[in-house]
DNA sequence: ATGAAAGCGCTAACAG
DNA sequence: CTGTTAGCGCTTTCAT
């Protein structure tokens, strides 16, 4: 075996074994010396010998023994429906920010809200026995997050949760939000407001649609039947498909609270195809602030969930449950921010 | 230890010894049998056996172990500058299922054009023994990715690749790409036509660039040095600034190309800081056609590449390479399609 | 067709 | 402080 002295990416692997060779010493006192935790075990000396060694050939530990040693890989999976739903990159991306510092790597699936895809995924993850499980897919009965919640795997849920289930969670404060939205429309003097709401079997759609209800009431405003319409999905087809159903009915209203900002995006589509004007004949909120939602036309006032921050904030408490198994579940509110831009305005007199 | 006939996710793995015992069998007769491909060598009662008794105990092999025996992990990397960036999702979505037919399983890595980070990701895969690499992180100069490719590990670039290294590569065909843009330019009358060039040091930049030139040469355009400005980076804001440099040089020009989508946006907030309009007084063609440019106001000329595809065909190129790690390196180059939408029209008079 | 034995590379008691 | 021993769970010769 040749072995260079290229400290580079392409050299082939040496095991424990040959760098504890090289040095002179057991297997066992490399394993010592070069392991952090247990370096304080070994002399100076030895430690760097071995360091040196394991330095000129180029040592790589394995993860795969050091997991199968220890079961424990030190990486962690993420459920979301679709990368390309421009919501979750900044979650993962927050997650991942969050997991790197203590040495984990996140790997991401996507579930396209098929649950056998789901199940299989969970499964293969599970098979690699990763560490714990973030799940950004859950709808308010959840079967499978069930049983992985009962399994006392370390899990935390972001974006949507489970309805009364004892699980980490990592949500907006969606109350708080529509709040917002509502108040906003009211300031600038709209009455007669709609709701194109999410699907009701996922928390974030269930929520928004109750708040809503809620601040309209608080508020003061009649809430008209007539006034809400329902997705079946957070997407834009789903949502021109719904506010055309709103705008049969020829109930009057002047603004339109959106379940999400894809809905709003259809909501834009119907405007246009039945040549009306935004803001001038209807406002429209989104919500979530997405990538882009500023460069709409017009610019889409949207509530703006901290995204990033709910995959930060994901990572701790799955560290935390890493670390400490038997603690109680710990769930977060963050808290929204309205984004006012051009889609809403004064109510048409 | 109390064994539940549940199927599900929560039951506490058995092992191939459990199963075996189980089945009344060896262990090795037991792998044998729930070996896909060594199950011939077993007698089908046997088979049966074993295979209700896996089943019975919820049987969940153990990737490790497997991976440490076989050193195939049926894992890949994936290196991406940004998941944030909307060009790379549908990318890293059609390698994910490209890979996951054949069973394998793919980890995104960010590396935020950071070489260091980039490295300790590879360390990092590498010591995961990850079984290939895709690379959309290149340069055009890449120590790390040569190194990589010299080091023999099945490996592909995507969207971006390196100067003249015999490496497996997915891009898009830019030169087709400009040509498309040009020539549609050209037919809405344009002869003074500007490009924002993108960063030098990447394949993207470098080719667009040169095809504008050859290009214009082509269609009978004079090529004017001062009508072409430079990023360091494919972003927005570099964008941006560069064309304040291209407006304050006060050259004439009707229409201008941009290195991507982003660095078009970026021309967008220009043109509307200095009160100019899309596409009357300049028209604007972007590249790469991400999410969204059907939103924009107006909505973005670009040039699409099929990112989709090419993440697919990534992973038709890397399974290749891990089956046959001796041949030869393929390059490919998909055909882009022009997107013509309301942010060029004819030149002005 | 199946069992026995060995070992992938590592860590963790347990001695000394 | 260091060496010895054992074993994580799996696949794979080699026998039989």
């Amino acid at each position: 075996v040749t072995v260079s002295d290229d400290n580079s990416v392409l050299r082939k692997s040496a095991t424990l074994r040959d760098v504890a060779l090289a040095a002179g010493v057991h297997p066992s006192t490399a394993s010592r010396a070069l392991n952090e935790s247990t370096r304080p075990m070994v002399k100076v000396a030895t430690v760097r010998k071995v360091l040196s060694a394991a330095d000129r050939l180029g040592y790589r530990p394995n993860s795969l023994a050091r997991g199968l040693k220890m079961s424990r890989t030190f990486t962690v999976g993420v459920l979301i429906p679709d990368l390309t739903n421009p919501l979750f990159p900044p979650v993962v991306r927050g997650l991942e920010d969050g997991m790197a510092g203590p040495g984990y790597t996140v790997v991401a699936a996507n579930t396209d809200g098929d649950d056998d895809k789901e199940r299989a995924i969970v499964e293969a993850m599970l098979n690699r026995r990763i560490d714990g499980l973030v799940v950004a897919t859950a709808r308010r009965e959840h079967p499978l997050v069930q049983e992985l919640a009962r399994s006392g795997i370390p899990l935390v849920l972001v974006v949507r949760t489970v309805d009364d289930s004892p699980v980490s969670a990592v949500v907006g404060d969606d109350h708080e939000g529509i709040g917002l939205a509502v108040r906003h429309l009211v300031a600038l003097g709209h009455t007669r407001i709609a709701h194109v709401a999410g699907p009701q079997d996922v928390s974030a759609g269930l929520v928004r649609y109750h708040s809503f209800l809620s601040w309209m009431g608080h508020v003061g405003l009649p809430v008209d039947e007539d006034l809400v319409v329902f997705t079946d999905a957070f997407q834009e087809a789903p949502g021109a498909e719904a506010f055309r159903t709103l705008l049969d009915r020829r109930v009057e209203f002047t603004a339109a609270i959106a379940g999400n900002d894809l809905i709003a995006l259809g909501c834009y589509d119907v405007m246009a195809e039945r040549g009306l004007h935004i803001p001038q004949d209807v406002s429209v909120v989104g919500y979530n602030d997405i990538l882009f939602c500023d460069k709409f036309n017009p610019p889409l006032t949207t509530v703006r969930i901290p995204s990033y921050q709910m995959g930060l904030k994901a990572a701790e408490l799955l560290l935390d449950a890493i670390k400490s198994p038997g603690d109680a579940p710990i769930s977060l509110r963050l808290k929204p921010q309205l984004m006012q831009r051009r889609s809403t305005g004064p109510v048409r007199s």
